[in-house]
DNA sequence: ATACTCTGTATCCGACGGACACAGTTTTGA
DNA sequence: TCAAAACTGTGTCCGTCGGATACAGAGTAT
């Protein structure tokens, strides 16, 4: 693995680079569209160990070095499949305020790392983000100017909810072929049995939990935690000092 | 790696049960705990690729086929080095709410995913917890029990800190190598080098955030924005039925 | 038509995770 | 006291995967 800055240019032009000009050659039977989109099938069905180079060629019906000629490697497959399956975010919903847009964005982005729970793992580690990527970073910042937050606050919003998103989504994915509540806590109210005297406080929880509703609300109480935090902030910031909006970074 | 139902016995085994009883033949000559110790050493180095059993055997001074008869795999090697890096919980500072004692706790569980930042990516997936693991979750559950939230609630604050935690010790680890400050707006800025009308809010909160404070703000940026929405749940919570403040949210 | 360039292919290699059989060592039971 | 049993570490082998390289055919420009 290891993306060096050598590789580097080279993803730079798979992601952000129109192809051009007239070809010399012979006709390419194959798309990066096209290849990204057998990766993300593979991957969907077994995860990122499932997808391999030699299966993404099969089910192309392309001999495994072929796909070479159009990605150098499989982190620059990877990187084009996150790419294409977050795809464009969606568009702003019109005549809805700063919070229902970011609660809109927190859940659709929710929806695309649930679709592709690889995508999770694809994620780990400095990368170089796509259009789409920029795209979806862009709604955020948008729905955001005008609420009196800096634009560092602005992208601190950002990275907060993309990792709620990503979490929930995580979290999501382990529950969804077993059980479909709480899957999650029967499997630690399993290994607390005998062993209440030592998490006593989780063993409660844990019991009172097991009577409660399920489903996603782990997603929905983060997020409106967070939206509240927020919009405590915003209105600290729209009520106080009446200072120029300009770059105030005292305090 | 798609660690099995079966090998499930194995690593509850390797996680919870302590080695018992007296052996037969002759001694072993690691420990697990030492094994973890030496994978932790690489994993830290080099990260999750560069861990090799051979590497791990060759820092032990032994073969490669030698660490099987202590670890079904590598699965479970990462499973003890993750359970060994977290390591125990630091006790709770006396005197401090319960805002306090999850302010300690996220930034806590922040250093560890920093100073390891192979942890990121070993927490992927359903995977088992560990004594440990349970231990600093159990930290999260006693810091809020009596302040009104419900166990699930409780829960579901826990998930929400961890992932905070993560999420920023992730990003925090890409630009260590590099700047200090905010090397990750860095490169966004030169990626929208002559796209500025393509990401226009983008452009102009990166310009802005570039001349604020640099550092790890974002870890505490997103940490009080949660605690301050969990703070005005709790308000309403305790304040028994009264009318809650404006963060009703329609459903 | 010819030279050039690009595509897909076949072959090969090193690294890695892991299976398996074997030899040596220590404890247990007679 | 002594052999059987059980466990440890080792050497060897295999399948798979990512990737390098050289080559043959296809299409384009001059």
């Amino acid at each position: 693995m290891e993306t060096g800055t050598a590789d580097m240019r080279r993803l730079y032009e798979l992601l952000w680079v129109t192809p051009s000009g007239p070809r010399r050659g012979p006709r390419p039977t194959l798309t990066l569209a096209a290849i990204a989109r057998a990766g993300i099938a593979i991957a969907d069905a077994d995860g990122l160990d499932g997808l391999t180079m030699q299966r993404v060629a099969e089910s192309l019906d392309v001999t495994k070095m072929a796909l070479y000629r159009y990605v150098p490697g499989k982190a620059e497959l990877v990187a084009l499949m996150l790419e294409a399956a977050m795809g464009e975010p969606p568009p702003p919903r019109a005549g809805v305020d700063w919070r229902g847009q970011l609660d809109d964005w927190t859940r659709q982005m929710f929806d695309r790392f649930r679709h592709h729970p690889w995508a999770n793992a694809a994620t780990i580690g400095p990368r170089l983000p796509g259009p789409n990527e920029l795209a979806w970073l862009e709604r955020v910042v948008a729905a955001l100017t005008g609420t009196g937050l800096t634009g560092g606050e602005q992208l601190d919003v950002a990275v907060l909810l993309i990792g709620h998103a990503r979490n929930l989504a995580q979290h999501s994915a382990a529950s969804t072929a077993e059980t479909p509540g709480r899957a999650w806590e029967a499997g630690f109210a399993t290994l607390l049995q005998g062993r209440a005297e030592r998490f006593p406080a989780l063993d409660v929880a844990l019991r009172s939990a097991a009577a409660e509703a399920a489903g996603d609300q782990a997603l929905d109480f983060g997020l409106a935690r967070i939206l509240d935090g927020i919009q405590a902030l915003i209105t600290t910031r729209t009520a106080g000092a009446r200072a120029p909006e300009g770059t105030r970074q005292g305090e």
